[in-house]
DNA sequence: TAAATAGTGTCTTTCAGACAATATCTC
DNA sequence: GAGATATTGTCTGAAAGACACTATTTA
């Protein structure tokens, strides 16, 4: 272990660091959001209020913030290796009561099938949110703030990349991806437009035919590169050019 | 003042908190950043290596991140509201050898004509460095990772946005930002469809005409709003349609 | 008038959007 | 075949890229 004398040079207070967790999925034809609820107990800020998932750095254990978020994120949702990106960092000296705090915010699409009701073995109760319902709860520190920059840059990279395909379970369909874009967007998109555009981007190999409830099977498909969303040079509806994140 | 004993549930030990900054400008038809020199002395990390300019959050001073980023701007360079925009944090166990550590990186863009050669009256030795040749020096810490998001984050959003009206003095004529952009860019960009796009998006207000060494004068424009880029629906050569920052 | 720089016009190609038509499944 | 869903084809309008042309200054 390494001396826990603090170095000359470096006794001056620290802040606190935290990491916290915008996780969308797409759940019943809406965009969902998972809301954790504070703690009651006494000298816990905010108690009772709707949350975003989180908590402290723990230099023991997380070798590195996104490995912390990683953690967090499957102790949540059980979820293992799903997208996630980095979204921001909050910190000043009145978002929590306790003291100076920075947050490092990341958001995270996972597929709604990954979904068990009561899945991620966690104390805490959690509720998957409607995300519009979300930003109107008053949630604690400055995680409103937060939720509305995530939904935003989620929005605005919606546009031009092919982030909805995190949110669907392997092999999807392109009428299943096409709906997936209109849930997120909040709007309605050209399907003769939406197929160019998605199989020319070339971010797709195609995985064998899908059987569906009635009417003709479709292509399934699955992602490329897990990791990475493919970039269109275009945004959707030049009508509203809206900015991308951060 | 606040008690200085550490509140029950807070006494685990914390990460240390820095700010660091990318700061560009365009002199001598470059992209330039700004490094500082790692002090000599001992018990430094990384003595003598070039850094990106930061330092730790002060949390007496600094009642936010960003305001310990303009803070710490000013210090380095004399201007005192510049384009600043969050890049992301990094931090984990290995970045520095004092401990654990995040920070929390920015960046700013600077117009190339703000900077009197000495300015930014400073005790540490910094130095304006071309954008390639910087991302070959050896930085200290993760700074060369951080350099190199900040560089692409840059290019990126100028395929679609007018993030290089920020690197020039105001009023400043069409065929400046063209020129700006060309140096970000590293190509030529087509002068008709420049000027539409330009003036299409409507973030330009006129500011009469400019007398120039040769030739016809130009017209000189400022910018509507100083806090924000403006968006175009398109990238401006869809050959390589390449990603947004983070 | 020549040189230099600023600004405009025109043509072509590309491509998204609209929407109609066709294909393939179940019942 | 009817209904449902998937997939493709065609037309059109808008806009970017290429590039030639015009405009306004100084020497």
């Amino acid at each position: 272990m390494k001396p826990s004398a603090t170095p000359p040079g470096l006794d001056f207070p620290r802040p606190l660091v935290t990491v916290d967790l915008v996780i969308f999925t797409v759940r019943d034809d809406a965009l969902k959001v998972l809301l954790v609820r504070r703690p009651d107990a006494p000298g816990e800020p905010f108690p009772g209020r709707w949350a975003l998932p989180g908590g402290f750095v723990d230099i023991e254990r997380d070798a590195s913030l996104v490995d912390c978020a990683r953690r967090k994120l499957h102790e949540k949702t059980g979820v293992a290796a799903p997208y996630l990106e980095q979204l921001g960092s909050w910190g000043g000296a009145q978002r929590d009561p306790r003291g100076w705090s920075a947050t490092h915010a990341f958001f995270a699409l996972i597929p709604g099938a990954d979904l068990a009701p009561g899945q991620g073995a966690h104390a805490a109760p959690a509720e998957w949110t409607e995300a519009a319902a979300a930003t109107r709860k008053r949630l604690a520190f400055d995680h409103g703030e937060i939720l509305a920059a995530a939904i935003a840059r989620l929005r605005g990279k919606v546009e031009y990349t092919s982030l909805p395909a995190f949110l669907l379970p392997e092999p999807f369909t392109l009428p299943q991806l096409q709906h997936t874009y209109e849930v997120v967007l909040g709007r309605a998109v050209d399907k003769s437009a939406f197929r160019k555009r998605m199989l020319d981007a070339g971010f797709m190999a195609e995985a064998g035919l899908l059987e569906r409830a009635a009417g003709r099977p479709a292509m399934g498909y699955r992602l490329r590169d897990r990791a990475q969303p493919a970039v269109f040079p275009r945004t959707f509806s030049p009508r509203d050019a809206e900015a991308p994140g951060a």
